[in-house]
DNA sequence: CCCGTGATTTAT
DNA sequence: TAAATCACGGGG
C-alpha cells in the first residue's frame, strides 16, 4: 500500500520556515495512538502562522500562558481550545524561540476510521470526519493534554513520512487563511495550503 | 443565517 | 473584577 516504510518526521524536517513546512506537510501522515491503536490520516490542508510579524498569529502579541509552546523547538505540538468547545492542533516550525507554527486543518482518513467515527457522532459522511481543525482534533482525540508534546519523540502523536518530496506546486492550492478577518492586511496573505481537488479539505469560512 | 460555549485576553 | 474575543462546528 505505501511505498515508504513508516518513518517518523524528525526535527530537521520541522525546522524550516512555516510556509515551507505548511506546504511540505501536505501528503504526510498525522498519527495518533490511543490504547495501542492507531488513528491516522493524510494531511490535506494547512495554514502557516508567522509569529511576531503576523497579526493573525497567537504569538503576535508575545508569549502568554496559552501560547507558550509556540516558543518550543520545531516539532512541538501547540494545541489550544477555541470557542469553549473545539481544539486546534499546530506543529511548531522554524528555529527554537521563533514562535511560528503550522495549523493542521484537514486530514484524509487512512487508519482507524471506526474510532474517528465513534468520537465524531455528528459526522454523516467520511468527508465529515476530519475536514476542519476542530473536527480532526475530535476525531483523533487531541486536546490540551497534548499541548507542548514533542512530536519528534512522542509515541502518542507524530507525523510519518509518506512522500520524500513536497507535492508538485500544480497540485497545491493556495489562498487566504480561514477565520482571521480581524488580522487586517494579514487576513489576505496566501498562507493557507491544500491538496487540490481533495474532498476532505474543509469548506471556506468567512474571512 | 445564527448560536453554543468557556478559557483566555484585554479593558476598566 | 468585568467585558470582549475567538485560527470552529452544526443546524436552519
Amino acid at each position: 500500500m505505501n511505498a515508504l516504510p513508516a518513518e517518523r518526521l524528525d526535527s530537521a524536517f520541522f525546522r524550516r520556515p512555516a510556509t515551507d513546512l505548511a506546504r511540505s506537510l501536505l501528503g504526510q501522515r498525522l498519527v495518533r495512538v490511543v490504547g495501542g491503536r492507531r488513528i491516522a490520516g493524510r494531511i490535506v490542508e494547512t495554514e502557516a502562522y508567522l509569529g511576531r510579524v503576523d497579526k493573525a498569529a497567537h504569538s503576535y502579541r508575545g508569549r502568554t500562558e496559552r501560547n507558550a509552546s509556540m516558543w518550543g523547538p520545531a516539532g512541538t505540538a501547540y494545541v489550544y481550545l477555541i470557542y469553549g468547545m473545539h481544539h486546534c492542533m499546530n506543529v511548531v516550525a522554524g528555529e527554537e524561540g521563533d514562535p511560528v507554527a503550522v495549523l493542521v486543518r484537514a486530514l484524509e482518513p487512512e487508519e482507524g476510521a471506526d474510532l474517528m467515527a465513534s468520537q465524531r457522532l455528528r459526522a454523516k459522511r467520511p468527508t465529515d470526519l476530519c475536514s476542519g481543525p476542530g473536527k480532526l482534533a475530535q476525531a483523533l482525540g487531541i486536546d490540551r493534554r497534548l499541548d507542548g508534546v514533542l512530536m519528534t519523540q512522542s509515541d502518542a502523536l507524530f507525523v510519518e513520512r509518506c512522500r520524500r518530496r513536497t507535492l508538485p506546486a500544480r497540485l497545491i492550492g493556495c489562498g487566504p487563511r480561514v477565520g482571521v478577518a480581524y488580522a487586517e492586511e494579514w487576513a489576505k496573505e496566501p498562507l493557507r495550503f491544500w491538496v487540490r481537488d481533495n474532498p476532505h479539505v474543509s469548506r471556506q469560512r468567512g474571512g
